[in-house]
DNA sequence: TGTACATCAGTGAACGCGCGTTCACTGATGTAC
DNA sequence: TGTACATCAGTGAACGCGCGTTCACTGATGTAC
C-alpha cells in the first residue's frame, strides 16, 4: 500500500463516511417529526436527493439504519451523562447526581423522539441487536460513578456521612446476586443496599422523565421542572447522598 | 313505542353491541401480537370473515378503533386496581399500597402491548381525545385513596404514626400549586408533600414496571419479582405507610 | 294481522398511496504493473 | 507516467405488498298506520 495508494483510499472512504452521517442526521429528522415508525428509506433517500435504493450501499436494511440510531442516541445520552457527572467534584455526590438527572432530561426534552427510541415502547418486531449494549451501558455507569463514591467514601453502611435517612432492609436471595452483577458492571465494590437504591431511584428518574414526556402529567404537573427538582432531592437523599 | 318494537329493537343493538365487542377483541388480539401500529382494519376484518369496509359501521375510523381500545386498556387496569386497594383493610395503607402496586404490575405483564399503548411512547399522529382521561384517572384515584388515608388517619405531617422516615423539605410555589390540584382530584384533604412523595413513588413504580417490559433490566435485574417487591416496600417507606 | 316505507348492516369494487427490497446497468474512482 | 483491470457508488425500473377510506348497491330488519 503505497502512500498515494493510502490517501485517495481515505478520499473515498472519507466521502462515504460523510454520507453516513448526512443519512443517519436525516433519519434523525425524520425520526424527530414521524416517529420511528414513520422512519422510511424512501423518504429519506428523496430528501437527500438520490434513489432510495442507494440507501442499500450503506445500511443493508431498514433495520440496521435504525439500529445505528439507536447506537447514536444512547452514546450522545451517554455523553451528556458524563459530562455531567463529571462536572461537580468527585466528593460532592449530590451535586454529581443533581447534575447528571439534570441532564438526562433536558438532553430527553431536546430529543423526545430520541429518547423515546431507547427507553419508549419497543418498536414491533424490531430485535436490537448485542450492539446497542455496549452504549447502553454509559449511561448506567455515570450512575454507577456517583454510588460507588457514595459507597466508598463516605461510610455508607457503617452508618455515618452519607448514610440512608432510614435503615434499609437486607435484601432476598437473587436480588442480592443481581445487584452484585450491576456493581460490577458499572460500580464495582458498593455495597448491595447503595445499589438497590440507586437503582429504585434510577428506575423513578426514568419513570418521571417518561411521565413527562409520554404526557401523563399534562393537567397536574406540566410543567414539571419544580417537581422534577425535588423529586431529585429526595431521591439523593434516599440514596444517601451527602 | 310498543313494547314489542323496542324489544326487537334491543334485538338489533345487542347483536350490534355484540359485534362492537368482537371487533374489538379481535383488535386486542392484533395489539397484542403485533402492536399498536400493526393494527389494520383490513386485518381484523378479515379475521371476523367480513369486509374491510364494513367496520366503518361500527367505527368511523381507525382512530376511533384505537381510542376504544385504550379507554378500555385503562378501565381494565382501573378495575384491578380498584379490586386490589379495596382488598385490603382501610387501615391498612401499607398493604393495600402493595396490593395496588402488586396488581398494575401483573396486569402490565399480562397486558404488555396494552400497557404501551397506555403508558409507552405516544402513537405518532395519534391524538388521544379528552374521553379517555375519565379512565385514566381511576388508577390513579385508587392511589389517592390510600395517600388519603395514610394523610388523614395517622397523623401524617405532625409527625406521629405513619409519618415519613425523614422530614420533607417544603415544596417551593408552583409545586404546592399543582399537588394541590392532584389532591383535589384523587386524595382531597391530604397534604402537599404527603401527595409529593405519593408521585414521587408513583413514577417509580410505573417506571419500573416500564424497565422491566420494555427489556431495560434484561440480563441484570431480570427476573424483576425481588426487586419489585423490595422497591414496593422502600417506597411505602418513603411515603410514610405505616 | 298486513302492507308500505324507512333504516341499517354488510358487499364488492375501486382509488390512491407508500413502502422495503432486488437487480442489471453505467460510469466514475482506485489499483497493479 | 500510462495503461488494463477491478472495485465501488449511484441509477432506474420493477416486484409484490398491504393499507385506510369511499361509494353505489342489495337485502334484511324494524316501524307506522
Amino acid at each position: 500500500m503505497t502512500a498515494h495508494a493510502s490517501a485517495s483510499q481515505t478520499a473515498r472512504q472519507r466521502a462515504r463516511a460523510e454520507l453516513t452521517r448526512e443519512i443517519k442526521h436525516e433519519a434523525r429528522r425524520q425520526l424527530a417529526s414521524r416517529g420511528a415508525q414513520g422512519l422510511s428509506l424512501r423518504a429519506v433517500a428523496r430528501e437527500l436527493g438520490m434513489v432510495s435504493s442507494a440507501l442499500y450501499r450503506y445500511f443493508p436494511s431498514r433495520d440496521d439504519l435504525l439500529t445505528a440510531l439507536i447506537i447514536d442516541a444512547y452514546d450522545a445520552l451517554g455523553d451528556a451523562a458524563e459530562a455531567a457527572a463529571g462536572d461537580a467534584a468527585e466528593a460532592d455526590g449530590r451535586g454529581r447526581w443533581r447534575a447528571l438527572c439534570t441532564a438526562i432530561r433536558a438532553w430527553a426534552l431536546a430529543h423526545p423522539h430520541e429518547y423515546a427510541l431507547i427507553y419508549g415502547s419497543p418498536v414491533p418486531g424490531y430485535q436490537a441487536p448485542q450492539a446497542t449494549i455496549a452504549s447502553a451501558v454509559r449511561v448506567a455507569r455515570a450512575l454507577g460513578g456517583i454510588l460507588a463514591g457514595a459507597g466508598a467514601g463516605t461510610g455508607v453502611g457503617t452508618g455515618t456521612g452519607g448514610a440512608p435517612p432510614w435503615p434499609a432492609p437486607p435484601l432476598p436471595e437473587v436480588l442480592a446476586g443481581q445487584t452484585g452483577i450491576v456493581a460490577d458492571a458499572i460500580a464495582p465494590g458498593t455495597p448491595a443496599p447503595v445499589i438497590a437504591r440507586g437503582l429504585i431511584a434510577w428506575t423513578q428518574l426514568f419513570g418521571m422523565i417518561s411521565f413527562e414526556l409520554f404526557g401523563q402529567l399534562v393537567g397536574t404537573l406540566d410543567p414539571a421542572d419544580e417537581f422534577f427538582g425535588y423529586a431529585v432531592e429526595q431521591m439523593a437523599s434516599f440514596i444517601g447522598l451527602p
